[in-house]
DNA sequence: TAAAATGCATGT
DNA sequence: CATGCATTTTAC
């Protein structure tokens, strides 16, 4: 083949310093003889250009521009990133190639990744830009250097010797519904797909290590936050040493990329991190753990919104590797998938789960003296005073503050900000009304409906639990663990009593002797869709950190003992819960079981768009309903398209075209399309 | 998304 | 028929 000798303009946009009547200079730069088109993915984040541009490969760059490489060109007038995809020997664009202008760097994007990309945009309506910018930690051309070779290339190819990963399992699996079964199907190299509960005397890192070192030591375990890393990344560094990597969001960009090209090279195969992690390119992966996977973390923030569940699940498929969703309860997801027989559930057989905590519960104390017009009841409070005879004491309560709400004393009604609607609340003690939502002051409150100016707690925050509890066990330390105070992540043995709201619970070493768990009532008469859901696995988790009933383990519920849930929590099913949970949604039609995609922005943008979606006559639409006014968006609505489980491909195509469209709008009247939203009314 | 191209009402 | 602003199209 001739050389080929394009004019390619290679100049940078220089706005207004060009003169009229001198052209700009073109050079004629030499092109690739191999392979000379390369197909780009830029870095602009919009629906229409969501698909590969062709790039001519300058004779330079020709060994460095490889499939997964970083590029800089030129789009649509200006310098954009992008990723090199694939190179080819012709292009099937008519108009005029430009050329690369640069390479940044070696090839971090392997082809599966790119593929998943593009599966999860295609499932979420997004771009695979936007799932790559969270895939592919940004660039940092330093550390790069260390693991690049003078060709430009990573040190692939001679794998490093790695140790071989200590493979035999600590736990009782027999001890499982069909552990055996799980351990022995990843030891063997088979595709297993489970939803794995945890018994609440194991420990999940131990649980999974047991898992990775079956998948030969080739796995992703994706969990939460940044203190589960922690706790998961120590258990597995003793076992698997320099294999492992963490990769959290909270890194700095150098250590973040480092841990990314070392898995990247083959150097490290074991991965815990957070959610961005379940797109990290181990050699070889066998094995995804996702942790927790009803815990909201696990959603992506910004658009499209993936869950880290559910590309899991989808690099499972493409890619023939097992998927393990474990926690210490089921998420209603997790339950569908078990429904559908993608998943088996693997869960503690009677003797593992006679291991836990006892549970108390209203029903099991003796009623309470009409005196006692404490926050905590009687039996809970026994439960306090025994445990912290003999260890750390938890008590988990529903909000943080000294007063998160206020209702007027006259007339009942909840006190609200004046400026958008929100709660007003305490702080504090001594602090002053504040809102809850928007943070505004107001010295001089006034109930809005009847000008009442006296008013009484509602709900009762961590602070004002701790000063009650300060005063009744004056000698014991009382600590709190919540966003004001501070997150602790563990306590040690001593005797104390530890406040945590959800989510914020300390780990305590040698676990608690006590937990205290309030608050369930307000919890569960807010019913969102998914706040029983949510209760429901904050309580398990936090059973999860008392000792067992043989060690004198206690949990004490202070929500109504017949609820469903707190007999969930009294029998040690979770599995049984969500299947139930899982079966009334099925009844109402709504998610899991039916996919979903929400539509907010002004009103008129909102119809206007779902009138653009394809949207097949079987699918429901609801609303359009006005959304909670925070702010100014208070003019906003919101729509929800139903439709069933299977069909969600469909769903996700139909919106994505509205979208590619530009049914979405701009500016003002711009709309935000969300998939499978955490939270549907 | 951001620029360029086209459309369309308004005004001389 | 020019001019400004809105809408649509295109980007390699």
């Amino acid at each position: 083949m001739e050389q080929l000798a394009i004019a390619v303009d290679d100049s940078a946009p220089t706005a207004g310093a060009r003169r009229k009547g001198r052209p700009r200079p073109k050079v004629a730069k030499a092109i690739s003889e191999q392979d000379p088109v390369a197909e780009v993915l830029v870095d602009v984040n919009a629906a229409a250009v969501d698909h590969t541009f062709d790039y001519l490969v300058p004779a330079e760059f020709d060994s460095a521009v490889v499939p997964g490489c970083r590029v800089r060109v030129r789009f649509a007038g200006r310098l954009v990133n992008g990723f090199v995809l694939r190179r080819r020997s012709v292009s099937e664009h008519v108009g005029k190639l430009a050329a690369i202008n640069k390479v940044l760097g070696p090839d971090v994007l392997i082809p599966e990744i790119a593929e998943l990309a593009r599966a999860v945009a295609d499932r979420y309506a997004g771009t695979a830009n936007e799932v790559l910018r969270e895939a592919v930690p940004p660039r940092h051309a330093r550390t790069e250097a260390k693991f690049v070779e003078q060709s430009g290339a990573l040190l692939n190819g001679n794998p490093p010797e790695l140790e071989e990963p200590s493979v035999p399992a600590t736990l009782d699996w027999a001890g499982y519904e069909d552990g055996v079964q799980l351990i022995e199907g990843l030891a063997t190299g088979r595709v297993v797909r489970a939803s794995l509960i945890a018994a609440l005397a194991d420990s999940g890192p131990d649980l999974v290590a047991d898992l990775v070192a079956q998948a030969d030591a080739r796995a992703i375990v994706v969990v939460p936050d940044g203190a589960d890393v922690d706790r998961f990344a120590e258990v597995m560094g003793r076992r698997f040493g320099g294999r492992v990597a963490r990769l959290t969001s909270d890194q700095k960009p150098q250590d973040r990329y480092e841990a990314f090209l070392r898995v990247r090279v083959g150097e490290a195969t074991v991965v815990v991190g957070t959610r961005n992690c379940v797109f990290a390119p181990v050699a070889g992966l066998r094995l995804i753990v996702v942790w927790d996977d009803g815990d909201e973390s696990l959603v992506q923030a910004r658009s499209p919104g993936w869950h880290a569940r559910e590309v899991a699940a989808l690099r499972s498929l493409e890619n023939d590797t097992s998927v393990v969703l474990a926690g210490y309860s089921r998420s209603a997801e997790a339950a569908r998938m078990v429904k559908q027989r993608w998943l088996v559930s693997v869960e503690p057989g009677r003797e593992a789960r006679r291991r836990s905590a006892r549970v108390l519960t209203s029903a099991s104390g003796r009623a309470d003296d009409p005196a006692a017009h404490s926050r905590i009841p009687r039996f809970a409070w026994e439960a306090v005073s025994r445990g912290v005879a003999a260890g750390p004491v938890l008590v988990q309560v529903g909000r943080a503050g000294y007063v998160p709400a206020l209702a007027c004393e006259q007339c009942r009604a909840i006190v609200k900000c004046t400026m958008c609607e929100g709660p007003m609340g305490q702080r504090t003690r001594n602090a002053g009304f504040q809102c809850r939502w928007c943070g505004h002051p107001s010295d001089d409150l006034a109930c809005a409906e009847c000008g009442g100016t006296k008013f009484r707690a509602v709900r009762i925050g961590s602070e004002r639990t701790a000063e009650e509890l300060r005063a009744s066990f004056p000698d014991v330390p009382v600590i709190v663990s919540d966003s004001i105070n501070g997150v602790q992540t563990s306590v040690g043995t001593t005797e104390m009593i530890v406040v945590a709201t959800v989510g914020a619970e300390p780990h305590a070493v040698g676990r608690y002797q006590a937990a205290v768990l309030l608050d369930g009532d307000a919890q569960l008469v807010g019913a969102h869709l998914r706040s029983e859901e949510q209760l429901v696995r904050r309580w398990f988790n936090a059973a999860a950190l008392v000792k067992g009933e043989s060690d004198g383990g206690v949990v004490a519920v202070t929500a109504d003992a017949s609820h469903r849930a707190v007999q969930a929590l009294v029998r040690s099913d979770p599995a049984g819960w969500a299947e139930r949970e899982l079966s009334e949604r099925q009844a109402t039609g709504l998610p899991p079981v039916s996919r979903c995609a929400a539509v907010t922005g002004p009103a008129d943008g909102v119809a206007q768009f779902v009138q653009a979606c394809d949207l097949d006559a079987g699918w429901r639409v609801l609303g359009p309903s006005p959304i909670e006014g925070r702010g100014k968006h208070d003019q906003h609505v919101r729509c929800v398209i139903l439709a069933p489980h299977r069909e969600g491909a469909r769903l996700a195509q139909a919106v994505k075209g509205a979208l590619v469209l530009g049914a979405g709008g701009s500016g003002e009247s711009r709309v935000v399309v969300r998939m499978d939203p955490p939270s549907v009314l």
